[in-house]
DNA sequence: CTTTAGCACTCGGAAGACGAGAGTGCCAGC
DNA sequence: GCTGGCACTCTCGTCTTCCGAGTGCTAAAG
């Protein structure tokens, strides 16, 4: 059934007000604030068929209403309009993040920091998945008994390992074996990696000191690092300050399981796609998360990866601002990071690169 | 002026009572359990001296006492009995300790996990901060616009970046300065590596694309970076299952301070000397934390540092039992980590190794 | 001098009473 | 179909009352 372009307008203004008080909206403020020439008994007529249809909800008999998810999945969709950043705060975004460049290897960590500062939500940042090759070898000799293990894998990381050993090596056996990896494991993804390549490869080099074996665990367990994608949580606690996360236990249970990097990359499947992604209350695949939202804007992330930017916060959560916001972030950081052309000076290139050759754990 | 043995024995079971329960404790519960052989009137002068003398505290006439801060100083210091861990329970740490060996990147984060799961507070770890210099450069040219540089650490770290460039180099070029860098860079730490020197370089090199400007600024934020020490913390969100944090606010309060790590890097200063470190409440230079106890305990590291893993939580905290399992712990990590003999097999050797080249943020 | 039993007193917290206020649903009239 | 009016409902804050735990004090006993 369509509904009307009043009811729409109403629907538009409760939940509008909501966001602002977090108090159920009753038929008065509507009638007052909205600018629609009819009184509140009309409003409470069309207020009552919007319950009906399940757009609205009341707290109880004689409270004001409230939002339902239907009803907010029902703004996002068709009523939000779609905010547009003030000069202002377009510039304090752009300053942060060029004021971030120079700190490269914290891009995505300070990037989620900032989104959770500007929304006042906890944030969360996700690097796709994606299984990697490693491109390049390279075994670096240190003394006798220490060598490096430099790894440039597909996506463009830098992996590394100190290795102590507790027996001589001689600098050439280390030259043997990485040309014999960088013949043998590049281009392979973690699977490909079987045993027996790994014994042919130790044959091939006469290691009969396990240094293969070594070098090859370094290789697996990078790769499966690699496809595990990475997430972190930022500002967890701004969620204490909504008022509907005032129940400490509520709250926990939130927290508790954006904690689990595990959960958080499950997280984005939930959602729908195109730039900016809406999963709200219900929509929630997770349990935990059914009465919470997840707004999160996709970005570029270079090499044909993408990351994800989001907040998560209570059902009444300022759509149309959030989304506004991540979406600028993400562009702003599609800029730094993707594929388009280089900008002035050293930016870009010097943001390519990585002084971190992994990404941090939660 | 001393203490009375009986006044001990009733203090001791107050503060054990209270960490118990978290409930105001009076004279008749002690009298019952605390096995004196006296009556609850003559446990009541006890309660009233030791609530002159600054050892408890009233919340009102008549509720029963809680421990002051001086009180649980006091216990702690004096009264506690060392709490030997069960059979079961170091076995579990053991076993999660060994196994957490697989991943021996993420060792020093899962220790903290593992604190806070086993002592139910959030956990923090941190890495003493460490003037570093750079021990050994190499260049390693990949393509024509693309290098990567790795420094090995005096500190045993191996960082990278990779570096692409808008112009072409050639190999030959890359090597030349991989050479100087060692000749002129290895072992300056931070502030001795100086704009003239840079400048000195670049000639020398006859670089005028700025490649020795990219690599001293990536040598530069490298050491500066191991110089400020690392923190992590976990399990903010168990905070909020303690029944003195059940405001909201307050739990606001001290998550969000302990989220910025530099905060945590200046925590340790407030702490006294020893393996185990506690320190209650207004004892915390942190105005933030002024009631909540933090117990730390330090552990080797390996190549002369060390590390500190703690809990946070509020001054009802278990004293004896998180003692006892963080020293165990650290105790565990001091062994798998630090500079005494090595174990059977590869583990020792695999551990002082470490995929990342950098510390996770947080 | 110390310990104990007894007792009046105090205070916080739970439970109930109550009024105010906000908002609704419905109806009758325009 | 809109509007004003009105009775009704339900929550919330406040106030009162009541209960009990625990105290401090005193006087007697050891």
């Amino acid at each position: 059934m369509e509904i009307s372009a009043r009811k729409k307008k109403i629907l538009a203004a409760v939940v509008d007000e909501y966001i602002r008080t977090a108090e159920p909206v009753g038929s008065k403020t509507i009638a007052e604030t909205a600018g629609l020439g009819c009184s509140s008994a009309t409003i409470r007529n069309e207020l009552a068929e919007l319950t009906a249809l399940g757009y609205l909800e009341q707290p109880h008999t004689s409270a004001g209403r409230v939002p339902s998810p239907k009803g907010y999945r029902f703004y996002v969709n068709e009523l939000m309009e779609r905010q547009k950043l003030s000069v202002e705060e377009t510039e304090a975004i752009n300053a942060r993040l060029n004021e971030k460049m120079e700190q490269l290897d914290r891009l995505m960590t300070d990037a989620g920091k900032l989104a959770g500062q500007l929304t006042g939500y906890p944030a969360l940042t996700l690097s796709a998945p994606r299984a990697a090759a490693v491109k390049r070898f390279d075994l670096l000799y240190v003394d006798a008994n220490t060598f490096i293990i430099v790894a440039l894998l597909s996506n463009n990381t830098v992996k590394n390992k100190l290795v102590h050993l507790p027996f001589s090596v001689e600098q050439g056996q280390i030259q043997k074996l990485s040309a014999l990896f960088n013949a043998g494991f590049t281009g392979l993804t973690e699977e490909e990696i079987t045993p027996v390549l790994i014994s042919a490869t130790e044959r091939a080099a006469r290691d009969t000191m396990g240094l293969t074996s070594i070098i090859a665990a370094f290789t697996i367990e990078t790769l499966s690092r690699s496809r595990e994608g990475a997430a972190y949580v930022t500002g967890e606690s701004s969620l204490l300050q909504q008022p509907e996360f005032r129940d400490p236990d509520k709250a926990h249970r939130v927290i508790s399981y954006l904690s689990d990097s595990e959960h958080l990359l499950r997280l984005p499947s939930g959602g729908g796609q195109g730039d900016v992604r809406v999963i709200i209350g219900p929509e929630n695949l997770a349990e935990e998360l059914r009465d919470s939202s997840v707004v999160m804007a996709s970005y570029d992330a270079g090499e044909g990866q993408r990351g994800l930017i989001g907040v998560v916060g209570p059902l009444r959560m300022d759509y149309s601002a959030v989304a506004a916001k991540l979406q600028y972030i993400a562009e702003g950081l599609s800029r730094l990071l993707g594929g388009g052309e280089a900008p002035a000076g050293f930016g870009k290139m010097i943001l390519k690169g990585d002084v971190k050759s992994d990404e941090p754990d939660e």
